[in-house]
DNA sequence: GCCAACGTTGGC
DNA sequence: GCCAACGTTGGC
């Protein structure tokens, strides 16, 4: 089982959709290496920490659940989505997505406070210019923050 | 709203 | 296959 940090604006699709919607189809990723690791890390069951970006206060607002395995992404073969590529087929589809499952909502654990800690100073969610939507986290990590939202 | 960082596109 | 131009992400 493997741990991954999800990116997403509250704006957009926040915690609380999810919580509200049970599970969601984690559609509209255009990025390759995201794209991989859905398609070739991504079992259900792996658990993610969903992260609150381009807001207020970015960081850490809950824990969400791979419900199932990826499939291909309905949104590229519609032309009126945003996300339509021409270049994709049905017999070779180019984007897939799994599913996740709300979990439970967190204490906020903010961008802030991550970089104050040692232990996560290799997150790749935290690298410089990291723009990943989707980003893998070593279960140390995992146990680690899980800790810094029981104080 | 700004802008640095990065990924993608397309001309050559 | 290089790389400049462009579009997007996302913190601030």
């Amino acid at each position: 089982m493997r741990y991954w940090l999800i990116k997403s604006e509250p704006d957009v699709y926040g915690i609380d959709d999810l919580a509200r919607d049970s599970t969601t189809p984690w559609t509209g990723v255009r990025n390759y290496q995201a794209r991989n690791f859905m398609r070739d890390q991504m079992k259900p069951g792996d658990q993610a920490f969903y992260y609150h970006s381009n807001c207020e206060t970015p960081g850490i607002v809950g824990i969400a659940e791979v419900s199932r395995a990826a499939y291909p992404d309905a949104t590229q073969f519609d032309p009126r989505s945003k996300y339509y590529d021409d270049k994709s087929t049905t017999e070779n589809p180019r984007w897939l997505h799994v599913d996740f499952r709300f979990v439970r909502k967190t204490p906020l654990i903010s961008l802030d406070e991550l970089r104050r800690h040692q232990p996560l100073a290799g997150m790749r969610v935290l690298a410089r210019g990291n723009r990943l939507s989707i980003t893998p986290v070593d279960p140390d990590e995992w146990k680690y923050i899980l800790g810094l939202m029981k104080k």
